[in-house]
DNA sequence: ATGGTATTTAGGCATTATCCTAAATAAGGA
DNA sequence: TCCTTATTTAGGATAATGCCTAAATACCAT
């Protein structure tokens, strides 16, 4: 989980998966869309990867990356759940700002 | 939002916020959770505190550490909303794996 | 085989993060 | 005022991150 967070906190790495939500890309698409060089993002989809969050696979002598939406759903959605902050509405138990001295 | 992924990436500062779901802590409250020395914590308190997680107030000679929920709704629902993970259900445009080359 | 395209690995460097101890600051109580 | 407690700031060691260029690898087509 924490691995997940860790990718999470870069924006080109967010912004890969925003990518990725319309469907398949290839590492060579991916990256042109980011100020940097090849190798600067081979290493951000390694990290993606690793968390889980993104999947390669060869085809044809490109390398097609799909998202893993269900990794970041179990991560993102069960920190969120744990804060009190679940799908269905707002803050679930209340806190009541008693401090506990 | 980058500061709020950011201040998400560290597993003991996302245990802080857990921790004052239940209400406001003091600083060494909050502390006495974790195996790191209060410089350490102190550290993460305001990196969470810049990124608008959590409030400060002084009190008493103490500092009492509030959750901000609202920030961190706020830049992870947005997200998860834009990744197509909407409070409703699941996916919401379903990705087609298609590869466009 | 040879060449070309796509991608990653290796190596290096600068910056940032994380942790520590020691010292500074702030506030309260004797 | 003086001491104690609570918290942060300062300074420093070490590790991790993010970026680059150059080189290696993989794979396809000629």
């Amino acid at each position: 989980m924490s691995s997940v967070f860790d990718a999470l906190s870069h924006p080109i790495r967010r912004e890969v998966l925003e990518l990725l939500k319309r469907g398949g890309m290839t590492a060579g698409q991916l990256s042109d869309n980011f100020p940097v060089s090849k190798p600067t993002m081979s290493g951000h989809f390694a990290k993606l990867k690793a968390a889980g969050l993104i999947r390669g696979e060869n085809r044809a002598g490109h390398i097609v990356y799909t998202l893993n939406l269900s990794t970041l759903e179990e991560a993102v959605m069960g920190f969120m759940n744990r804060m009190g902050i679940s799908r269905e509405g707002e803050a679930e138990s209340g806190p009541e700002t008693e401090i506990s001295q």
